[in-house]
DNA sequence: TTTTCGCTGGACACTCTGCGCAACTCGTAC
DNA sequence: GTACGAGTTGCGCAGAGTGTCCAGCGAAAA
């Protein structure tokens, strides 16, 4: 089941830039910057979230910021006994385990897990594999954030800008 | 630098959580919703985002709607005589690394990338490794996205909720 | 040529925001 | 006990934005 893809234009890009670069900025504000109708832009904002390519303006929460400065990825083997989805179902209600992808390779499954520090971190692994579906973690400590997740450089490129 | 640790309460938590359910909502909806004054619900809201907790509310953009249908994590082994900020500045420049992170362990650096297919993702890593300060990369395809980004639960685990 | 589609510019009523204010409650310091 | 500061409440105001219409217009498709 593919996702229809959206065929982004300029004028798409910029909507979106501008709402990434200020985000409390109104349809009528960009209207004005972008120098057109305001009823285009918000066509435009329309179209973005009805077909999906934008899903929301939720907040952004910082983990570190709550403080769990500790991010890491943790790499899963999976008894072959237990499903995926019941894994997942563990890892679902376990808080600092913000992502989870099943993935090509050595391991089964890639997640990504935040907490409070390093022995904290101990603690949420030892609470991962306490899980009888889990065979074995590997974890990868996220030392600094060299590029903080984007997406705009995409969109542009996407437009064809 | 140790970032400041904002110490959220419950109704701090309800506000983050209504907003991640409708984004659009509004102050003034949300007081109604927590039977609390608006001024509180504003100052809140302030105090989160001036404390940095909430970084803001931008789209949310998916990838995968706009075309780029492929997703994967790739673990890069850097050489010892370029340092990691010149490396980063090569990878800022690749539209499809959505984010990077120095890390513990076996490479240097952990990203993730995005692609519009399994023959574009070797395109985007070609263009990866073919920066002579990137000894080789190792390449996990993401198949499917058991638990999507969330900060829901760690905001909750944190408010004490 | 005619139809269709998207953009424009304008209008309407309605709602929300930003801001300030006086009063109240609470915990704490004196 | 009393005073203080911080946080909350409820209120009001002016300004601005939103949702939603509409008619006109140009370009591209039929």
């Amino acid at each position: 089941m593919t996702m229809q893809v959206v065929q982004l234009d300029a004028l798409d890009a910029r909507i979106v830039e501008l709402l990434e670069a200020e985000p409390r900025i109104g349809v009528l504000e960009m209207s004005r910057r972008l120098a057109v109708a305001r009823g285009t832009v918000q066509a435009r904002l329309d179209k973005l979230i009805a077909r999906g390519a934008i899903k929301g303006f939720g907040p952004e929460v910082l983990p570190e910021a709550i403080g769990f400065g500790v991010m890491s990825f943790v790499t899963l083997e999976i008894s072959q006994r237990y499903g995926h989805q019941a894994v997942a179902d563990h890892l679902a209600e376990i808080p600092e385990v913000l992502e989870a992808h099943t993935i090509t390779g050595s391991g089964d499954l890639l997640c990504r897990i935040v907490a409070r520090s390093n022995a904290d971190l101990q603690r949420v692994i030892d609470q991962i594999v306490g899980y009888e579906g889990i065979v074995r973690a590997s974890t990868i400590i996220a030392l600094a954030e060299l590029i903080p997740y984007r997406t705009l450089p995409l969109v542009r490129a996407a437009s064809g800008a």
